[in-house]
RNA sequence: GCCGAAGUGGCGGAAUAGGCAGACGCGCUGGUCUCAAAAACCAGUGGUUUUACGACCGUGCCGGUUCGACCCCGGCCUUCGGCACCA
């Protein structure tokens, strides 16, 4: 052994040993518990971050403390590799995407193994490999089979600078959540995956994940946005037309003074065409059309309309209503039209007050009277019917149900929920992406490519501009086909699938990464599936963790997945900051792993991270608490050297108060670590036990009387306890002191109860609450005679002396606290 | 506006079921070793006060429950995150 610790040397030799000796592949065993531990795989953008270092090390330590715990771990890695990035580095540096891409993904995975992560390697996937996107493209057609996808114009996300659609949850207050530029809208014909249908189960399912954190089920449940209201119809005035609006206020509809169509609406046109309102209302609607997103849907934006010189009648008091266009109503939620009610809601209060229009109030506060012409905001609290007919003296809450009643029996209209969440738009303008398998032919129309014709493959010989086309138009040899239908000529889709779909099913590819016939294997899937343990960054809240929820559960539906939830616990990891800011390139505040692991090993960086702060939390990068970690791993070491000699005798010593306290020390942290690690993943905490023990070793170290066998129990516990964390050093200490066979193969060590077990412990007294001594006392001493004892301890008989003790309180193991007066 | 999370020494953080606040690490101070330094090892390290023993104060703020509150309850403040002219 020897004497220094020489990372850079034993690092590079355990990971090729462990390459060779193919330690963590896995293989399906219906006779052992499974445990699935899934990090989100990456994009391969060339290089590791600290935030991939973090996530990955959070996980390879769940997954080497299950497999010693018994477990039939699987812990596979691969690349969400198509993207933009690619694209975008092939028009700059004249290479193809797939050279650009295939190089970084060699680069990442060698630096992950430079990590020593243990990955199941052989389970690599790659969803830019045709074998991998060509049961993406499968996927895809499944879908259409079952109705879950279709292709319609619509007025879509649009990001200039990419030059490509996006997907609603890919807009981030207006712009695109890749670059920041402000997204525009342009009408287009695009295909859409059904999401929607799924919107109510999608909501209802987050109560069966418990092991999510609140925080992203309460981000879902906002982004599905459900609401319960009234579909309510107002016929237009001398007409037989009428305009549905939604409202989820319809306790209020007795106090509506106006209706608003969003711009957009087409009953706008229809309204004013050849009136002497045709010319102001265009004016208006172009005007709203060309306000940007942020502008146009900003609460802070100034509530502007028009009336356009129609009128409705309520249907509930046959009131006739002025018809009106503003700003603020969207077409894209409920009906596109909304009724005003000033007095009860803060943009309609605001409206009327600015276009002079009657305040009428239906809902009375019980202890005042509002005033219509006083009133300065809106009344939105529960309260008492007024002016609304029949309804009049009911509580506004129980007068919602009464009335929705009214309006379903009269047939004014009906119950309807509503829902946020928009059908996910997959059409991308752009090259590096999985084809969308479709083929239009002029006699048959619409038609999905074979599944024998699987996978559509990229051609190569297409032109990467991006001019707002995907440019798998410029390549003949891919648009022209033939239509399965008639065999005559077809033309083949060339929009490519967000880079989303791809990433919302790998977890069940690697289940079966080389099946050759399936996306996946039922008997692989149903045995390894659900992911145990996912783990990943914050921001995929939405995004990909709602669109796997998706996917599994539709393949559940299809009769593929006997499950319908994809990931049975979450840990969203905190960011690593640097100076209190998330580290980022354009901040210049970024650390290179690559550099962290050349000066002072990967244990040393993964120790560092996991130490620094707890999984879910952010993490605050310090070079000097890396040094103190690189310390740590030395003083491991130096201790471990110290005693090598023992572990070549079997020899025992005697049983001393030391030996028996060190003893005692090896095994509360065996406690410690475990239940730090397993029912909290607190590894920070789990690490300072385990710098605890080492302490105490080293104080064993100075006792005169060593205790070989006391000794050799510590040190094998320590090394077996750090090598989730530090899997080389532990490595190469454990064949130091005489172990043939690997660390990572060994068994998580047991709890000797009996080594817990102290005859003595330290009590508090306190008087009033505050400790006033502490008191040696036999362990499992009765609570009364605890009592007794603090209270005849001469300083505690001095500090109450002249006072009378008014109760005495005893929790035995811990303390005594006598109340006086 | 609605929803969620957080606030503890100089710093990162601990306190797992209401029972010793500050584990562990960083930093700092002192010591040992050394010609010297580094490394290593040992000791100390919340604040105020005291020669000292000790005393008092102390977990964002105000109040409450309790023998006892970082922890539970009520009300605020601040920071971060999500949703938001969603009808």
């Amino acid at each position: 052994m020897d004497e220094r610790y020489n990372f850079k040397q034993l690092e590079a030799k355990w990971q090729q040993n462990w390459r060779e000796a193919n330690l963590y592949a896995s293989v399906a065993d219906a006779g052992k518990p499974k445990y699935y531990a899934l990090a989100m795989f990456p994009y391969p953008s060339g290089n590791l971050h600290i935030g991939h270092v973090r996530n990955y090390s959070i996980v390879d330590v769940i997954a080497r403390f299950k497999r010693m715990k018994g477990f039939n771990v699987i812990h596979p890695m691969g690349w969400d590799s198509f993207g933009l990035p690619a694209e975008n580095a092939a028009i700059k540096h004249q290479i193809h995407p797939s050279d650009w891409t295939w190089d970084n993904i060699a680069n990442m995975k060698r630096q992950l193994n430079e990590m020593g992560i243990s990955y199941d390697w052989d389970r690599e996937v790659a969803s830019c490999h045709p074998d991998y996107y060509k049961w993406t493209q499968w996927l895809f057609l499944e879908f259409y089979r079952h109705g879950l996808v279709y292709r319609k114009k619509a007025a879509v996300n649009w990001c200039p600078s990419c030059a490509t659609v996006l997907a609603n949850e890919q807009v981030v207050d207006g712009a695109c959540e890749r670059c920041d530029t402000p997204v525009t809208k342009k009408d287009l014909t695009q295909w859409f995956f059904k999401i929607t249908d799924y919107a109510q189960t999608l909501l209802d399912d987050l109560e069966k994940l418990p092991g999510w954190p609140e925080k992203v089920k309460s981000m879902q449940r906002n982004w599905i946005g459900r609401s319960e209201g009234v579909e309510l119809r107002f016929q237009l005035e001398g007409s037989a037309e009428d305009i549905t609006v939604y409202t989820t206020r319809h306790d209020t509809i007795y106090g509506v003074s106006y209706l608003v169509l969003a711009p957009e609406h087409p009953l706008v046109d229809k309204l004013t065409r050849g009136t002497a309102y045709e010319a102001p209302v265009q004016a208006f609607v172009e005007k709203t059309q060309g306000l940007n997103e942020i502008a146009r849907t900003s609460t802070e934006t100034e509530k502007e309309g028009l009336f356009i010189g129609s009128y409705c009648i309520n249907p509930l008091n046959g009131e006739k209503v002025p018809i009106w266009i503003a700003n603020y109503v969207l077409m894209e939620y409920g009906t596109g039209a909304v009724m005003g009610v000033p007095a009860h809601d803060e943009r309609d209060f605001a409206f009327a007050r600015k276009y002079n229009l009657p305040i009428r109030v239906v809902i009375s506060p019980r202890d005042r009277e509002l005033d219509p012409d006083t009133m300065t905001d809106a009344y939105h609290d529960p309260g008492i019917m007024v002016n609304s007919a029949s309804f009049n003296g009911m509580e506004n809450k129980a007068a919602m149900e009464k009335i929705a009643d009214y309006v379903e029996d009269q047939g004014y209209g009906v119950r309807k929920i509503n829902f946020r969440l928009r059908d996910w738009l997959i059409s991308r303008q752009r090259y590096w992406g999985a084809p969308i398998p479709m083929l239009y032919c002029e006699k048959c129309g619409t038609q999905p490519v074979p599944e024998k014709d699987l996978p559509v493959l990229l051609p190569t010989d297409v032109e990467f501009r991006p001019s707002g086309e995907s440019p798998l138009t410029t390549s003949p040899s891919f648009l022209e086909a033939t239509c399965p239908a008639c065999g005559g000529k077809a033309r083949r889709e060339t929009d490519t699938m967000d880079t989303f779909v791809c990433s919302s099913w790998y977890y069940l590819r690697f289940c079966s990464p080389n099946s050759r016939d399936k996306a996946f294997e039922e008997k692989d899937v149903n045995y390894w599936m659900p992911v145990d343990q996912y783990v990943g960054g914050v921001e995929h809240a939405i995004l990909h963790l709602l669109y796997s929820r998706f996917f599994t559960k539709a393949l559940r539906d299809f009769g593929y997945l006997k499950f319908d939830e994809p990931f049975q616990n979450l840990l969203t990891q905190g960011m690593v900051c640097m100076y209190g800011s998330k580290m980022s390139k354009s901040k210049g505040n970024v650390v290179s792993p690559e550099e962290i692991i050349a000066k002072y090993g990967a244990d040393t960086a993964r120790l560092f991270i996991l130490f620094a702060s707890p999984p879910e939390k952010d993490l605050e990068w310090s070079e000097q608490g890396v040094e103190g970690s690189y310390r740590f791993l030395h003083r491991v070491w130096r201790l471990v050297y110290h005693y090598r000699e023992m572990f070549k005798t079997d020899g025992a010593g005697e049983m001393d108060d030391a030996a028996r306290s060190l003893r005692r020390m090896t095994h509360v942290t065996i406690k410690r670590v475990t239940d730090d690690v397993s029912a909290r993943f607190n590894f920070n905490t789990a690490i300072s036990a385990i710098m605890e023990l080492v302490n105490a070793c080293y104080a064993y170290r100075e006792h005169p009387e060593q205790n070989p066998a006391v000794v050799r129990e510590a040190i094998t516990a320590l090394i077996v306890l750090l090598a989730p964390f530090a899997p080389h050093i532990a490595e190469e200490l454990w064949q130091s002191i005489g172990n043939g066979r690997s660390v990572h193969l060994e068994s998580w060590p047991e709890v000797d109860p009996e080594a817990l077990v102290q005859d003595e412990i330290t009590i508090v007294v306190q008087i009033n609450g505050k400790v006033r001594e502490r008191l040696a006392v036999p362990a499992g001493l009765e609570q009364k005679e605890m009592e007794t004892l603090a209270l005849e301890e001469p300083k505690i008989q001095q500090l109450i002396a002249g006072k009378q003790v008014v109760k005495v309180i005893g929790v035995p193991g811990k303390l005594v606290n006598i109340v006086v007066k």
